[in-house]
DNA sequence: CGCCAGGCTTCTA
DNA sequence: TAGAAGCATGGC
């Protein structure tokens, strides 16, 4: 990887590379958006950026290089080995023709509770309003940046008020997210500290949480605990695995499987799979 | 307008 | 232990 700083980016090649705008649009976080020249503006850790991608070379806007290193570096997952894993998937017919349609979908790692808190937004619910919810609860409850807002902290989350939270207007999904902050703030789940365990100790410790089960856990484990070999089963999987993999995941997945279903989430999403959107 | 959404908890048999 | 009901809200 090379990084030097350009007039007024950060740029950085050598990386591999990444599909930005399905990585960033795919239902993994619910924060960016892309402006009209093709900008994608988002917070991570409190530290607002811009970010494009022009020739496998990305361009972080507004940042130092110190905040490249401390906190995009992770978050773009820049560190892992993309092209080695992409070419194990090709084994699998499904997988070959997404990997060569979408380029590389890269999983983000996200801030745990972020990532915990997002995803119990996200049940039973459509990815547009999940967006919405998540919005209001950063404008609403959030630190403010240059020109946004961070992601509440589950400390601040925790000092709130089921009435607080009616600006949300997410419905049954409040008191879950009270619970969750709570059990955060006051060191009952350690989130950190689930990013050194095994995913069935993940899924354990955080179904705990009133809220939380399956899903939301698997969720929070890949892409909050950077866990990849996490693979959560949502309703669009569930068809997904029916209809291609009724024995099981193919054995090229292994110990990605969470980058896998980043590839046949967007496929089942985006329809581009004969028979199986009907 | 009606159907459905990256589920979960609770109730029931 | 498995299946259905109920849950708030709004995108399309």
């Amino acid at each position: 990887m090379f990084v030097k700083n350009a007039e007024n980016y950060i740029e950085v090649s050598d990386f591999g590379s990444i599909n930005l705008d399905i990585t960033l649009d795919c239902g993994q976080a619910f924060r960016w958006h892309k402006d009209r020249d093709n900008l994608w503006h988002g917070v991570v850790k409190g530290i607002e950026t811009a970010v494009e991608c022009v020739d496998d070379t990305l361009r972080f806007y507004y940042i130092t290089e110190k905040q490249f290193y401390d906190v995009f570096f992770d978050y773009f997952d820049l560190g892992r080995d993309y092209t080695s894993i992409l070419n194990s998937f090709k084994n699998d017919k499904y997988l070959a023709e997404a990997v060569e349609m979408y380029g590389t979908i890269r999983i983000l790692n996200q801030e745990p509770w972020e990532a915990l808190c997002s995803f119990i937004f996200s049940a039973c619910n459509n990815i547009p309003r999940i967006k919405g919810i998540i919005e209001r609860f950063c404008l609403s409850f959030g630190e403010p940046t240059a020109s946004s807002y961070g992601f509440p902290s589950a400390q601040k989350t925790a000092s709130l008020t089921l009435e607080d939270l009616d600006v949300l207007r997410c419905g049954y999904r409040a008191p879950y997210i009270l619970s969750a902050a709570k059990m955060v703030a006051e060191g009952e789940i350690d989130l950190e500290k689930l990013k050194s365990v095994t995913i069935e100790e993940c899924e354990k410790e955080l179904t705990k949480i009133h809220g939380v089960g399956k899903k939301v856990a698997d969720c929070t484990t890949l892409f909050g605990l950077g866990h990849i070999e996490a693979f959560p089963v949502d309703r669009h999987i569930r068809r997904i695995c029916e209809n291609l993999y009724p024995e099981g995941l193919p054995e090229c997945t292994k110990g990605a499987e969470g980058i896998a279903q980043q590839y046949m989430f967007h496929l089942q999403r985006t329809g581009h799979i004969a028979g199986i959107n009907d």
